[in-house]
DNA sequence: CAATAAATTAGAATTCTTCTAAACAAGAAA
DNA sequence: TTTCTTGTTTAGAAGAATTCTAATTTATTG
């Protein structure tokens, strides 16, 4: 990590109303440095304990959340049974491996949805998405 | 519920190698006897209680996974805090309320998704799941 | 430096779901 | 029918993911 790197880090947790602790700068690190990723608190977790980075699960937790209520991450629902949380804020949809229960983006332009018929009376979208669940191809 | 309804309830579990047990037609009477449903463990439980039906909840998941493995329902993911079954099993989308929580069909016909990318290597699709997320216009 | 508010934390609690192992009921065989 | 076998149901315990509580620590402000 170059030290500008640290600075912007630190600039995004500010400009999102958020102070730049220890914690929140070695998670956004591990969540913004390298790319989109595509994590759960648990994993993110365990990512934390491999960097030396002493944090609680409750404030993974706490981070998460704020950070997409910041628009820094969105969810990704497509496991009834964790939550994934995804650094790729762009409007786009997503291929889910049932096996590895992993997740690769979908460009949105690569993708169209059409002909959505009316909106149920009284609402207005809110997203749009799209899960390509693919299995390994039995051989 | 008619005379026939029953035998048909019947007939639909064990063509899906499920014995008729008293709980398993009572749950196929609240399930499929008054068009589609998109329920959850929890509600189709109270239903149950309400119906008068002496059934655990314990019952109630085992039947919700054997129904799906038979093809008899099919799983909705829509929320990462508990799971929606579908008794529509054709293939289709949903419009998903978010201050309800509820499910809204949308005919496979009406809504086109196009374009999808080459599939990652090895893989084949096991199923392509839109989910709009719609609010209520807030006035 | 205080003072204040925000953030972190351990551990308890909650929620949804699954498991265990014992009792029970359904269908098959006699 | 009765008996046998196996599938089903169940209460309650256990598990997993997540949230809450309330005490401590840290960051920012004055
Ligand atoms: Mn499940
Ligand atoms: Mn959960
Ligand atoms: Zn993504
Ligand atoms: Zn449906």
């Amino acid at each position: 990590m170059v030290q500008s790197e640290l600075a912007d880090l630190e600039k995004k947790l500010r400009d999102a109303q958020l102070r730049p602790t220890k914690q929140r700068l070695a998670l956004a690190q591990l969540l913004f440095s390298d790319g989109n990723r595509h994590i759960t608190a648990e994993r993110l977790h365990s990512d934390a304990m491999g960097a030396n980075v002493a944090i609680s699960l409750a404030t993974i937790y706490n981070n998460l959340h704020q950070f997409t209520a910041a628009g820094l991450l969105r969810e990704v629902v497509v496991d009834s049974s964790r939550s994934y949380f995804d650094t790729n804020v762009m409007p786009h949809h997503h291929f889910f491996h049932e096996q590895s229960g992993t997740l690769e983006d979908i460009e949105k332009n690569d993708l169209k949805v059409d002909n959505i018929p009316p909106l149920p009376e009284g609402t207005e979208i809110s997203s749009v998405d799209v899960i390509v669940r693919v299995s390994s191809t039995r051989r």
